[in-house]
DNA sequence: ACGTCCCGCCAGGGG
DNA sequence: CCCCTGGCGGGACGT
């Protein structure tokens, strides 16, 4: 069947010269009708009112001008039918725009207030509705589909809904922020573009088919609509979690905005990132398309509630319609810590209505059901997600990934279908959320900016285009902000697999996973990527990242059947790709046992604490940090640090302390990252080999890519050169920098992960005693970026207050993202 | 030509 | 069984 046909090619022309004559509106000749179909009815006055609204008007207070004006269009409507004959008619039929969902919606949303008197509900009766607004059923489901999914309505029956307007939205956005970050969009969306930049260089589609195959399985996930206590879906059987594809599918994409910095989504991704949840694999282009139509239904309705915008982002690819968050921002979740045990008592009410008040819904609003749902939902997606990785690594047949189907089972959001979680990961969590959310109160306090500002767009660092090159431009380069009280310098070391962590487990929190930032495990994939970008234009330099395949390949069979002592000694010994897959595998392990929680990279500082007392740093560092030392220890020794065997002799882990650390980063990144810390390195590293920091700090640089696996940086007391490779594989460009200073070295770098296309730096520090001050000039001078117009400094985190940790804020300029209104 | 997205068929399921 | 729901995708419209 085909849409009605409609002779548009002649119905400009005749628009525009006859609307000087018609009324002062502009509208469109109102045609009488010569379609069989649709009658015009007394009622579709509402429609042709809004159809005669000028544009401008129409982004308005819509509400107001309906009243206002109806009258005025009703006159116009009769006027016109009148003088217009059968031709001229049809050609003045209300035009496609004047039916659009978006103007229906404002016509549905002027009928009720945003925030309806708690005392008086209102109803909605979709036959009235229907028929007032002159539309068919179908319409309006699309626009109730989506208010649902804000809790803005609910079902009350066939037929019946209750307006809840507004009242609801903070919640459910925050509700929707938490789920989203659970979900590790961020890492999705990041994946994506990763992938979009494979493909951009990879000539022709050589093995577009292999990514392809490799990118759906991006996160299979369960078709779970997000509630809200005392706004569920009432009418039991309702609940059959059947129909409910748009309404979820809303509130995805929602998530997405509240997720992601800025705040703006691209069509093309959340349509990849939605299908790539459910349907795992097939990326079939007709699928992608019904998406992205869906997505604008969606996005129409929320851009009637003025949650979004649309704008478009250009990158080199070209113009992407895009969308912007102009709804109020989402803010933390304060009362995010009680969701304790209980874990038996997770079948929350579903049951009764409770008794409406606002109030009592926000009260309950972290409910400890939903909590633990979560949680655990979203460990087991990092599991799935590790399984990804290994499936994208061992691509081959070889190793046939098993997937047992009720892993993958749906997952619903569902209090009442929450899994019993072991109690000793549970309190791990626990741990590690509240230790967390201290820490994070204090950036929030000692740095306001920290504080992603409501229009990101605004700011500076957007318009500052990269090009090609993002990162050869030093007036751009990252900005680490030392902490005012330390000079302690960290290293930040991400690890492949901690990409997909998910750290965060008090979404209220700006904190946010750092977003696939993995060093190392860009190395095959994205070198060519990177030369690409670097390169501009010809000279494809070939990456390395074919040898490394086959690398990868043959490695596979042995990996198998490693002991995990017999791979820690060949880690040290193997290339660093060959440790990048190691390393990836026995992370795997780790997590395959036990759903050990995982720090999403990790800050090893190289010094002492600087100020004095250590007595007190240490014991405040236990008390107040130590929660998850356990925890991330653990994390630590099975595999997150890919440390070989040997180093971690050298290194004296066990004189090390894990603490996790927060590091804020721009508005633009967000991430949270444990710190893996030698407290008090000199009182405790007696048996240790020569320089822990020296080998600490080799094992990094090889790690990282910086150095070649052979070689070692010199340990103390000088470090005089350290052999940067500026063609290292995995950085595109870099920086380096060492300084000596009293026996204390510092060794910084910047360079530019193309994952999330952002600046890291890394600064090494081997120890330096009593000489807190000098270190802060040093860094400072170092990091500042002279004028630049994204150095607004700010935030660093300190988890215990004392000034054992440094600080800094990671500077991570968006690249080539221009935000075009409209 | 491509971005938008309206339109309405029709399956599934509730009453 | 009727009718409400809502998935879905053709193809029209807009630029």
């Amino acid at each position: 069947l085909k849409t009605p046909l409609k002779q548009a090619a002649t119905s400009q022309l005749i628009l525009t010269e006859r609307q000087p004559e018609c009324q002062p509106l502009t509208t469109p000749p109102k045609p009488k009708e010569t379609p069989p179909a649709d009658p015009w009815t007394p009622t579709s006055n509402l429609k042709m009112l809004i159809s005669a609204a000028s544009p401008e008007i129409r982004s308005r207070e819509q509400r107001r001008q309906l009243s206002d004006s109806s009258s005025e269009v009703l006159q116009t409507k009769h006027c016109l039918q009148e003088h217009l004959l059968g031709d001229e008619y049809e050609k003045s039929q209300p035009s496609r725009k004047e039916k659009s969902l978006g103007l229906l919606c404002h016509k549905f949303l002027a009928r009720y207030p945003d925030y309806p008197s708690p005392s008086q509900k209102s109803y909605i009766c979709l036959d009235e509705v229907t028929e007032e607004l002159h539309v068919e059923r179908r319409r309006i489901y699309d626009i109730v589909n989506v208010l649902e999914s804000l809790h803005m309505v609910s079902r009350l029956a066939r037929n019946r809904y209750v307006w809840h307007g507004r009242h609801n939205l903070p919640q459910t956005l925050q509700a929707l922020k938490k789920v989203g970050e659970e979900n590790k969009y961020i890492q999705q969306i990041q994946m994506i573009k990763k992938r979009e930049y494979e493909h951009e260089f990879d000539a022709d589609g050589e093995r577009n088919e292999e990514m392809e195959s490799s990118f759906g399985s991006s996160e299979p996930s369960e078709m779970s609509f997000v509630e809200l206590p005392g706004v569920e879906f009432r009418a039991a059987s309702v609940n059959g979690r059947k129909y409910k594809s748009l309404r979820v599918m809303s509130q995805k994409f929602v998530m997405l905005f509240l997720v992601s910095t800025p705040q703006i989504v691209s069509l093309e991704v959340a349509a990849k990132i939605l299908i790539g949840e459910d349907q795992l694999e097939d990326l079939d282009k007709s699928k992608f398309k019904t998406k992205i139509r869906r997505l604008y239904d969606i996005a129409n309705v929320l851009s009637s509630l003025k949650l979004i915008k649309k704008v478009h982002v250009t990158e080199e690819r070209g113009r992407k319609p895009a969308f912007k968050w102009t709804g109020p921002e989402v803010l933390p979740n304060t009362q995010d810590t009680k969701l304790e045990a209980t874990s038996t008592a997770c079948s929350p009410p579903l049951s009764e209505p409770i008794p409406s008040k606002e109030q009592c819904s926000k009260a309950l609003f972290p409910s400890k059901g939903k909590q633990n749902f979560t949680r655990h939902s979203s460990l087991i997606k990092l599991v799935k997600s590790i399984e990804n990785d290994r499936r994208k690594i061992q691509s081959a047949p070889t190793s046939p990934v098993k997937i047992s189907a009720s892993t993958y089972q749906s997952l619903p959001v569902f209090p009442n279908t929450i899994a019993p979680f072991p109690a000793i990961t549970k309190h791990q969590l626990e741990g590690q959320s509240k230790t967390a959310k201290e820490m994070q109160m204090k950036c929030a306090l000692s740095s306001p900016e920290a504080v992603p500002k409501p229009e990101p767009s605004q700011q500076p660092a957007l318009s500052q285009p990269f090009g090609a090159c993002p990162v050869s431009h030093s007036s751009v380069s990252p900005v680490i902000l030392p902490h005012p009280q330390s000079g302690v310098s960290y290293a930040i070391y991400l690890h492949p697999s901690q990409a997909h962590t998910v750290t965060t487990y008090s979404p209220g929190f700006m904190l946010q996973p750092l977003p696939c930032a993995n060093v190392t495990g860009i190395k095959g994939n994205n070198s060519k990527v990177l030369n690409k970008i670097t390169t501009e234009e010809g000279d494809t330099q070939r990456g390395p990242d074919e040898p490394i395949k086959s690398l990868a390949a043959e490695e596979r069979p042995e990996m198998k059947s490693e002991t995990s002592s017999q791979r820690c000694l060949k880690r040290s010994q193997a290339l660093p790709e060959n440790n990048l897959i190691k390393r990836r595998k026995s992370d795997e392990e780790s997590l395959d046992t036990s759903l050990t929680f995982f720090p999403s990279g990790y800050l090893i500082p190289l010094t002492h604490c600087t100020h004095g007392n250590k007595a007190e740093c240490s014991s405040k560092e236990k008390a107040g940090v130590c929660s998850l030392q356990h925890t991330a220890y653990s994390s630590a020794i099975t595999g997150v640090i890919p440390m070989p065997a040997s180093e971690l002799k050298t290194v004296n882990i066990p004189a090390f302390h894990i603490t996790p650390l927060n590091i804020m980063l721009s508005p633009n990144s967000i991430a949270a990252a444990p710190v893996l810390s030698n407290s008090c390195l000199s009182s405790s590293s007696t048996s240790s080999a020569p320089n822990p920091s020296s080998s600490a700090l080799n094992f990094m640089l090889q790690h990282i890519g910086l150095i070649p696996a052979g070689v070692q940086v010199p340990a103390n007391p000088v470090l005089q050169h350290v052999p940067v490779s500026s063609q290292s594989e995995n950085v595109s460009h870099n920086s380096g920098s060492t300084s000596v200073q009293e026996g204390k070295v510092k060794v910084e770098f910047i360079f530019y992960s193309p994952i999330n296309e952002s600046n890291f730096l890394f600064s090494l520090q081997t120890s330096a005693p009593k000489e807190p001050q000098e270190p802060q000039a040093v860094t400072e001078n170092f990091f500042r970026t002279p004028g630049g117009p994204n150095t607004e400094p700010s935030l660093c985190a300190n988890s215990d207050g004392t000034q054992r940790t440094s600080q800094g804020t990671l500077y991570i300029p968006q690249r080539k993202l221009e935000v075009s209104e409209d």
